[in-house]
DNA sequence: TTGTGACTTACAGTCCGTC
DNA sequence: CGACGGACTGTAAGTCACA
C-alpha cells in the first residue's frame, strides 16, 4: 500500500518514531512485536505511508517510553 | 456509538480539541463546518469516542492554528 | 447547540510471503 | 534488517434522522 503525499503530520510521526526507535537500539520487528503490532505495518508507519490511529499513536510511545507528543514535534 | 474506551491519550486529545476550540469562541458545528468536518462525527471526536487517525488530527490542529503537539499535552 | 444509534464504504491493521 | 506485495478482517471514516 503506498500511500505517499497526504499530509506532512504523518511523516513528521514516521520520522520520529524511527528516530526514537533506533535510539533504543531496536530493530523495526523487535520493537513490533515488543508493543505487539505488526512488523510490515509497523515498517509502513515508519515510511509514512499509514494513517495511524491514536490508540496505535499511544502504544508506539508507550513502548518508546516517551510523551506522545515528542513524535509530533518539527525535526530539527 | 459509545466507545467509552481503553485509550487515555484519546481523552487527552479530546480535552485538549474542546479546550482550543472553545477558547476560539467557536461552537462544535461552526468549527465542524470550518475545517470540513462532519458535525457529529467531530463532537464524537471530543467526546474521545472517535479513534482518531494522524490525518484528521492534523486537520483539526490545522483549524485551531496550532501545532498538533500541543493536542497531545498533558492538562495541567 | 450537542448527543446518539444505525448505517455503508474506505481503509486501518493482520498475516502469509519474497527480495 | 527493512522494503514491499497479496489477501484478508476489523474498524475508522463519514453521513443521517432524530432526540
Amino acid at each position: 500500500m503506498k500511500r505517499t503525499h497526504p499530509g506532512l503530520l504523518r511523516n513528521i510521526l514516521a520520522t520520529n518514531v524511527r528516530r526514537f526507535r533506533m535510539a533504543r537500539g531496536l530493530s523495526q520487528q523487535d520493537f513490533a512485536l515488543e508493543i505487539e503490532m505488526d512488523r510490515t505495518y509497523y515498517g509502513g508507519v515508519e515510511r509514512g505511508e499509514r494513517n495511524v490511529s491514536v490508540d496505535n499513536i499511544e502504544r508506539i510511545a508507550n513502548g518508546l517510553g516517551i510523551s506522545p507528543d515528542l513524535l509530533f514535534r518539527e525535526a530539527d
